[in-house]
Formats: C-alpha cells, sequence, structure tokens
DNA sequence: ATTTTTCTACGATTATTTTCGTAGAAAATC
DNA sequence: GATTTTCTACGAAAATAATCGTAGAAAAAT
C-alpha cells in the first residue's frame, strides 16, 4: 500500500521521474526553476519521502543519490482514481469531457485518441 | 477569484451541487453516508466556507440554509487545470489517455466523445 | 594548513486543514 | 412550564504539510 505523496513530494517525483536518479541538489535547482525553495527545505522533504518509501536512496557518496521508488504511471492512475471521485463524483467520462473541452488538441493528440477509442470499441 | 477549496470543502460542495440549498444537518447526514463526521465539524467548515465566499447563506430561520456560490463546472475546470500540471506535468492529454485506458467507458460514453472529438476537429 | 563551500541530520517553527467541545439561545416535546 | 433536543457561534486542539535554521562532518579551494 503505497502512501500518497502530497503536492511537495509530487514535484519532486516529477523530477526524478523525468531525471532519473539525482542528488538533493540537483533537484533543488530544477524545483528553484519554477518557485524558489530552500535548499534543506528540498532535502528535508526527500528525507521524509524516504522514511515513507516514496524514494530509495544511494548513501555510498557523500552525496546522496535519490530514485523515485513508485511508479509514475500507477501513481498517476491512483491519483486520477481520487481525484475523480472527489471532483467529479466518481464519473471520469465527465473528467474526460471537461478535460478535452478546455484544453486545445492538436490534430495528432485528438488521432491519438481516437485511435484509442477504437481500440477499446474493437475489446469491449 | 475564488480561493480553492480543500477536500473537506469539495465534498461539502458536492452535495450542495446536486440537492440544492441544504441545512448543515442535511449535508451532514449525506456525508455520514460514507464516512463518520461529527456535526459541529460540518457546521465549522460550512461556516469558513461562508467566510471564504465558497457558499451564500439564508439565516432567516434558525436552521441556516447553504447554497453553493461557486460554479461546480468552473470549480471543476480551475482543479483539473491544478490537477494536471502537479501530476500530469500539464499533459491533458495524457490524464485523458490514462482516464480512458482505466476506466472502461459504455458505447455511448465513447460516442459521446467521439462527436466532441470531431466537433473539436471542425472547430480548429 | 586554513578558509570556504557543500553535505547530511535533526529539531523546531509556521501554515494549513480538520475535528471537536462547550455555551447559550430557540424550538420542540412531554 | 419543565425538560430535552436542535441550532449557531466560537475557541481551541489535533493532524498534516511545508519551511527553515543550526551544527558538525567532509570535501574543495586558496
Amino acid at each position: 500500500m503505497q502512501s500518497k505523496p502530497t503536492e511537495a513530494e509530487l514535484e519532486i517525483l516529477q523530477v526524478l521521474w523525468e531525471n532519473g536518479p539525482s542528488s538533493v541538489r540537483f533537484v533543488n535547482e530544477q524545483l528553484g526553476e519554477r518557485k524558489e525553495v530552500g535548499y534543506t527545505t528540498t532535502l528535508k522533504l526527500m528525507q521524509i519521502m524516504f522514511e515513507k518509501g516514496l524514494v530509495v536512496r544511494n548513501t555510498d557518496a557523500r552525496s546522496h543519490i535519490y530514485e523515485a521508488a513508485i511508479e509514475r504511471d500507477e501513481t498517476q492512475r491512483n491519483l486520477l482514481g481520487t481525484f475523480v471521485d472527489n471532483v467529479f463524483s466518481g464519473s471520469a467520462m465527465n473528467l474526460v469531457m471537461q478535460a478535452l473541452g478546455n484544453h486545445k488538441a492538436s490534430k495528432d493528440e485528438l488521432d491519438q485518441i481516437k485511435a484509442l477509442i477504437e481500440k477499446i470499441e474493437k475489446e469491449g
């Protein structure tokens, strides 16, 4: 049972998922591009995440290297489920409609979705 | 600029959106079907929501009647935006794909989505 | 070799969210 | 009309998240 990451933890996970194993310094710099965060704040968060099992780390070198311990896909799926329940009363379709309606999608993206729908229809 | 409702506030808003203007008692009973919540907890939350402007209320009768002051659609849109940023690195399409892939959609729902896509394509 | 920088660990503080107890007024019940 | 129930208001506690300061060790720079 993986614990649900908080918002700040999620930002860190994004960095780890996108860049692979990283030092606290690196993660902090990546976060810093969007908003100012103190170094020890990031450090502390990552230590907490380690205790929760959200990340693993290698402490061989002085500068510890952290790596995401939970999968991106699975995490997104879990969070999406909770979100759909909280905000869309459990209706994923409602959410899809809203997402499609409000964000401009490129032709390619729309084609991708259409392909996916057809695949689902054939399987169903 | 409407303030972002918290999770507990959102549960209350769901009740108000679905049932219209309601007393604290009623809201509390609805919530109680899913998890036990103390009456004064619900009351306090709704009072806070009033201060934040998330709800309005009519205090003519002794039992005050609360009503959502923000629109469901707009709120969902706002929260969806934040969520997509936080969890899907801003890619709404990714979210849609994930939502479509993981939740079984009925033929009707899929047709609805296809229709929406075609509409978007024509407009684009 | 001394000074400066870079790390971790750890505790503490601050902010935010959620929960609840108590008091007192009004209404309903007996 | 006395008692019990039902409300609101309010304050405060508990729970959760996020931020940061300081100390001390290790490494790098001078």
